[in-house]
RNA sequence: GGGCGCUUAGCUCAGCUGGUUCAGAGCACCUCGUUUACACCGAGGGGGUCGGGGGUUCGAAUCCCUCAGCGCCCA
């Protein structure tokens, strides 16, 4: 068979892609075998590929792949979701530049328009998931609002509703003015910005004076309806109860005292404001103070804001400053650095806004999902565990959910109004449902559909999300089916860290309302990529590499073992090409040992000693390799696994194994030890296949021939034995001598091609069985006793032996002198501090026996190597 | 402002409930090397008083206190 010099990625890749996916390798169907089920958090249906995608479906393609190897059936389910306002807002921007107005259209017809884009810029993220290499069950691919889950959200919202958990309420809600909806706090970020602190005077209604307050909002002032002074703040006292003008509204309002106030801050007098601040609001509410609302939907200002109406808030913060000044009004501005909410998708300023919306009770309803994460023998293992804190901090503070939104794009909220009268509703799945309900509830069968409108708000995106391990599995429509039953609860979720409140915790929640179950056991918690100064990656700031890109320059195989290199759970990943150059050159390694292996020419011949050491060896130093990756994998330390893998398949297999058994030039296998070979080649591609799927898999075809049908993804994951471990001890020792003779050949600047012979010390200093392999790997001449009778040379230190090479007439005495008597000088202080140890009474007293036997052993070990490094000495 | 976490080699990180080879790995760096798998390689090498200080202990990177710096979440 020839092959090529290079791996091909850019073939290879899509050929086994389109293999694995015309064989249905990845398509599961409940069975009589465990279960392991992972579902994709659905990327934004219209998103295409950026590194945190990267990062994460490389993490769950390596749980699942292996987890078909170890024979569960292995389910990963793929799918979109719709991303209400980010989608939205781009169609809206869409129609924008084509001069289209949403308004003018109306709903229906910006339907038509957003389905249309999801149509055509849907599917570019499905399709780079496959160059990925991600081995979903494509059949099962569900979307946000495809018939099933959008079925699914109506129906768990009238349960909830029906429960009572659902409610209207005229709430202080995260306002984007752009986007024209309310945004949840989890969608807000604060942002540190410039800002002015003004000083305005209020003057008192009755008699001279007037009182300062601070704001960084003068724009606000026209909707004050209190001034608030801590009750305990002595300046304050007899103002308590006065009233005052509002600046250019001359209106009067009360000064009221409330402990909410912070007496150091700015002048300690607070203006209230209760339409525009979430806190003011509450005061106002205690106090039952009026609510004057001065903005519209548009961050523009009302009627309320007189003179100023129709203009934009931040307009008139700077003009009604000016006028203020003028008025005599503002005392001073100073400079003052000020967090302001925004918007996570539109970036404009949230305001703080009154509104009608609907919301989810969450209290009741966390409680069996704090539980889940929080108990001793917890459900749901969160991973790492430092999120466990963050989580119950989240969840024993929940507070009701906003789930409305005032867009089109998304599942419209089922609830239907009885002739525009908010407080006459009907909850019902469809139209049809609703108007038969209508009738029955109020009692008149003339009601028409004309009679009823529907909520024109939208479910927020995430009351969709929460659903996705049910719903993929139609858990909610039809909760007792067979698949459900089977797949569910899921075994692993992998996702970011910044959505586990958004998404997470939430998934958690309805699980155990709907199913009394977890939706999954464990949740693995990437890090964040960062660029290599350590900033996220975003398409604004442009540091963020093209995937696609990375994949063809580095192979997909490459690029996945850079970006799981470093990447521990939890912990950002500083990303970096040279991680993707790493994996290439490791994928270029492996390559290259397939074409020595497969170019061998192989003979019926007994393997030699040195061969049957060396498989020998290998075979243990696997099951010590699959022990380690037990552990790691069962702790999702993904990267500590691939680590071994890496070290396993490169230093042991490549460096140590197939130099061991290369034979000379020239020269032919035995047959024996090539068909050993072969074996332990597959199990390499096997074990490193879950993380390099594709040249695994190329190389894995190539090794013998297969029938059609046959792929390395469907191996068997080799099994674990008890290791020898004084076999790996003894050849540990072997390894030793080699690395010693090769340093005094680096030292001395002997030739490797020049063959040496050593003297032992003793005959257990290197096993007989190895020593064959030992004269090939460092080319030795004669491995022999009696060091005594042979003259000037040099000696080096292996394991606690002390072994001697002959040098001849041109050895260089002096240096090796000088070399011993620092190595003496070091052990006996070595020596001496193990010592002074055992003469202290109190070690020996107190430490457990066993470090005191190990301190001893150590005191003996050093006592055995002056002993040797003398002898040499006095040898010279 | 409240809560949580981090600080170990140039970089990214391992080091579990204190005690062998406890100061490690990968990459980077330096030296040598074109021996027919691979220079995307091989053979060697240097590099950290485990953020500072204090304490507990026979013994601390590992436990406690404190200071400094950084990060995250919530307000």
């Amino acid at each position: 068979m020839s092959i090529s010099p290079k791996f091909e990625h850019l073939t290879a890749e899509d050929k086994w892609y389109a293999y694995w996916m015309d064989h249905k390798f990845f398509k599961s169907v409940p069975d009589q075998r465990e279960s392991y089920t992972i579902v994709i958090p659905p990327p934004n249906v219209t998103g295409v590929l950026h590194m945190g995608h990267m990062l994460n479906n490389t993490l769950q393609d390596v749980l699942i792949r292996r987890a078909r190897m170890l024979g569960y059936n292995a389910c990963w389910v793929p799918g979109t979701d719709h991303a209400s306002i980010a989608t939205e807002a781009k169609v809206v921007q869409k129609l924008k530049d084509d001069g289209i107005d949403k308004f003018e259209i109306g709903r229906e017809e910006f339907l038509k328009h957003a389905w249309e884009w999801t149509h055509k810029h849907g599917g570019i993220i499905q399709q780079q998931l496959k160059k990925l290499g991600c081995s979903f069950d494509w059949d099962r691919e569900a979307f946000t609002m495809d018939e099933i889950r959008s079925e699914s959200v109506l129906k768990v919202f009238i349960h909830l509703y029906e429960k009572g958990l659902i409610y209207r309420g005229y709430r202080m809600v995260n306002w984007d003015p752009q986007a024209k909806t309310t945004l949840s706090d989890e969608e807000v970020i604060y942002k540190e910005l410039n800002g002015k602190l003004y000083h305005l005077s209020y003057p008192m209604v009755e008699g001279e004076g007037s009182i300062q307050v601070a704001t960084t909002r003068p724009e606000t002032i026209l909707g004050d309806v209190a001034i608030c002074v801590n009750p305990n703040d002595e300046r304050y006292q007899n103002l308590i109860g006065k009233k005052v003008l509002v600046p250019i509204a001359n209106r009067e309002i009360p000064i009221i005292a409330d402990d909410y106030v912070d007496m150091e801050f700015g002048t300690g007098c607070l203006k209230i404001t209760p339409a525009h601040d979430i806190n003011d609001y509450t005061i106002g509410k205690k106090h039952d103070l009026e609510i004057i609302d001065v903005l519209d939907e548009e961050g523009k200002l009302n009627a309320h804001g007189l003179h100023y109406e129709g203009q934009d808030r931040f307009v008139v913060r700077k003009a009604i400053a000016k006028e203020l000044e003028e008025k005599g009004y503002l005392v001073k501005a100073e400079d003052y650095k000020n967090k302001v909410g925004t918007s996570e998708r539109t970036g404009a300023v949230i305001e703080p806004r009154l509104s009608d919306q609907w919301f989810l009770k969450m209290k009741e309803l966390a409680q069996p999902a704090i539980k889940a994460v929080m108990d001793e023998d917890a459900e749901i293992q969160l991973i790492p565990e430092k999120f466990k804190n963050t989580y119950r901090h989240w969840m024993e503070n929940v507070i009701d959910w906003n789930i409305s939104r005032q867009l089109w794009w998304g599942h419209q909220i089922p609830v239907w109004y009885y002739k525009g009268d908010r407080q006459q509703i009907v909850v019902a799945l469809n139209e049809t449902e609703a108007l038969e309900k209508a009738r029955q509830q109020f009692g008149d069968t003339t009601i028409s559909m004309e009679d009823l409108q529907q909520e024109p708000d939208v479910l927020d995106t995430w009351f969709s999300s929460w659903l996705w391990p049910l719903s993929v599995f139609n858990g909610v429509l039809d909760p007792e089916n067979e698949e459900i039953k089977y797949y569910y609860p899921t075994r692993d979720l992998i996702t970011a860290p910044e959505i586990l409140f958004f998404w997470v915790a939430r998934m958690i929640i309805i699980g155990y309302e709907l199913r009394d179950t977890k939706p999954f056991s464990n949740v693995y918690l990437t890090g964040i990529v960062r660029d290599k100064q350590g900033r996220k990656m975003s398409k604004s700031l442009g540091n963020s590499p093209d995937p696609i890109g990375l994949m063809e320059k580095y192979s997909t195989d490459g690029v996945r073992v850079g970006m799981l290199l470093t990447s521990p759970a939890g912990n950002d990943l500083p990303f970096d090409e040279e991680l993707c150059e790493q994996g290439r050159n490791f994928s270029n390694k492996i390559w290259n040992a397939q074409r020595l292996v497969l170019n061998w020419e192989v003979a019926d011949k007994a393997p030699s000693a040195s061969d049957i050491a060396a498989m020998r060896w290998f075979a243990e130093k696997k099951l010590d390799t699959l022990e380690k990756l037990e552990a790691s994998f069962n702790s999702y330390r993904i990267s500590e696994a691939l680590m071994t893998t890496y070290k396993w398949v490169w230093d042991d297999f490549c460096n140590w194994y197939l130099e061991s058994i290369k034979p000379a030039y020239g020269e032919a296998i035995s047959k024996a030890v090539y068909d050993q070979t072969i074996k332990f080649f597959e199990e390499v591609t096997t074990v490193l296949h879950p993380f390099m799927p594709f040249i695994t898999e190329e190389i894995w075809q190539n090794l013998r021939p297969r029938k059609e049908g046959e792929s390395v993804s469907l191996g068997e994951w080799p099994k674990m034995q008890k290791v020898d471990s004084a076999y790996l001890a003894d050849f540990d020792q072997m390894l030793a001598v080699v690395n010693g003779v090769r340093n005094l050949r680096a030292s001395k600047s002997m030739s490797p091609k020049e063959s040496l012979e050593i003297f032992l010390p003793a005959e257990e200093a290197l096993s007989s069985e190895l020593r064959e392999l030992a004269s090939k790997l460092a080319n030795l001449s004669k491995i022999e006793m009696k060091a005594e009778e042979a003259g000037p040379g040099f000696s080096f230190l292996a394991g606690k032996y002390e072994f001697f090479v002959p040098a001849g007439e041109q050895a260089d005495l002096g240096a090796e002198k000088e070399r011993i008597e620092k190595e003496l000088d070091y052990l006996k202080g070595f020596l001496k501090s193990v010592e002074k140890k055992l003469s202290n009474e109190r070690f020996v007293n107190n430490a457990p026996e066993a470090v005191v036997a190990n301190e001893k052993a150590k005191q003996e070990d050093a006592l055995s190597k002056i002993k040797a490094l003398e002898e040499s000495l006095a040898r010279l």
